[in-house]
DNA sequence: TAGTGGTCTAGACCACTAA
DNA sequence: TAGTGGTCTAGACCACTAA
């Protein structure tokens, strides 16, 4: 894992050589030592820290100090790909692509991305199916510059495997927005409904373990053969 | 509300003076410029900044800006009341209650609740507004026994409220699906939508704090006007 | 080249705790 | 009082873009 920026070489040294060695509630050595001993600034230690925190690793109490977190209980939906999802139920997920393009970004997608507008994007539009029978349309839009050579892979199966496989990318957390729709002739075609049903709109932002935005993707769900479900809890 | 550190005042007023008066995908004033007018340091510019990204309103991009994100008047994974959520976005809440009425549960609301088929149920029906416009159709189930004198308490604010203030139930967690459907005419009336129009179909059961089960709801959701977001990680 | 956001420094002071 | 994490400053340089 290539490292860019001294927090983030910080935040791996902390991880194996500090928190490595302790047991949940330990205390870490304090800010300032931290700094000392990485040869770096305390606001850099703070950084890599608040992302630590951020991710439930570590906890700290102002005018004490930073303590190892208890080992966290994964809560919420996962980010689960459709291969994974349909294999885990017992269907066979099959793929069906329809498009595979190199484009020039529309704004929006740009910065939803992150990215120029403007800066080249690979669009790939595919169908999934369970058992044969349509499930959702997918549409995705990747930074070219990052995967180059992508649109030769197999995207018959399952996409985020190949970005491990090819190029070290794993997803880590996405930022999901549901809505419903009303599809189109042409999606009512494709997913075998009639044209005005309604249908799951879900759009996700994917990150990968840097935090880096990966793809930005857009999957509609047909509303009779699909649901999501969540367990929300009051906040206290 | 009161305010501590300068970066949560920074935080709003650029949501207050700057946000506010631009459309999706504008581009703010630079970080220096903000950090200028504020008359603090680009790094507590910043840090207000990196809550706005964090959070979905404003998203950068490296070497060009900072812009606008697409607005997500969207629903977070928070047990809320629809009173709650829309009060703390700037609308003014309002219900009409459809039915109040003391009934035999069917066989299915029965388990759902957790309680004997054939047993006395409390069902209410209502039309949730913002700023006048119906946004959503609930129903709820509850079980009769333990909510005498409900149907006659003011409905038309947040009956979550009434619960907590009457009966001393607090709700604590809910179990949430999400479907899409196509609303049927008489639904289409009530929400001013067109008839068939795509609309979210979220079933709910939620517990109190002693993890008893209080009601089942449904609320079926504009789908022009609602949306459900939430953040979903990656398993280890 | 000029301008942007991203990172980093070497301090300072503040709020809070006594882990 | 001593020590912690939290906030903030006034810079500097870096990576990147041409919105």
């Amino acid at each position: 894992m290539a490292h860019t920026t001294k927090h983030q070489e910080v935040r791996e040294r902390v991880l194996a050589e500090v928190v490595a060695t302790m047991a949940p509630d330990d205390m870490l050595p304090t800010e300032r030592q931290l700094s000392e001993r990485f040869g770096v600034s305390r606001m850099t230690v703070r950084q890599a820290l608040n992302g630590l925190r951020a991710d439930g690793v570590l906890r700290s109490v102002r005018g004490v100090g930073t303590f190892v977190a208890q080992p966290r209980l994964s809560k919420g939906p996962a980010l689960t790909s459709f291969s994974e999802d349909l294999k885990s139920r017992g269907y066979q997920p099959t793929t069906r692509v329809i498009a595979g393009e190199e484009i020039t970004a529309e704004t929006h997608v740009a910065i939803e991305l992150g990215i120029p507008p403007g800066a080249r994007v690979l669009r790939i539009e595919r169908l999934r199916l369970a058992d044969g029978s349509p499930m959702c349309h997918e549409e995705v839009f990747l930074p070219a510059s990052r995967f180059p050579g992508l649109l030769t892979e197999d995207l018959t199966h399952s996409m985020y495997a190949v970005l491990d496989a090819k190029y070290g990318v794993r997803l880590r957390r996405a930022q999901q927005r549901i809505r419903a729709m009303n599809v189109d002739a042409r999606l009512a075609e494709l997913l075998g409904v009639e044209s005005n049903s309604a249908a799951l709109l879900v759009t996700r932002i994917s990150t990968d373990e840097a935090g880096r935005i990966v793809e930005r993707g857009q999957s509609i769900c047909r509303g009779d053969l699909y649901d999501f479900s969540f367990v929300v809890t009051r906040p206290d």
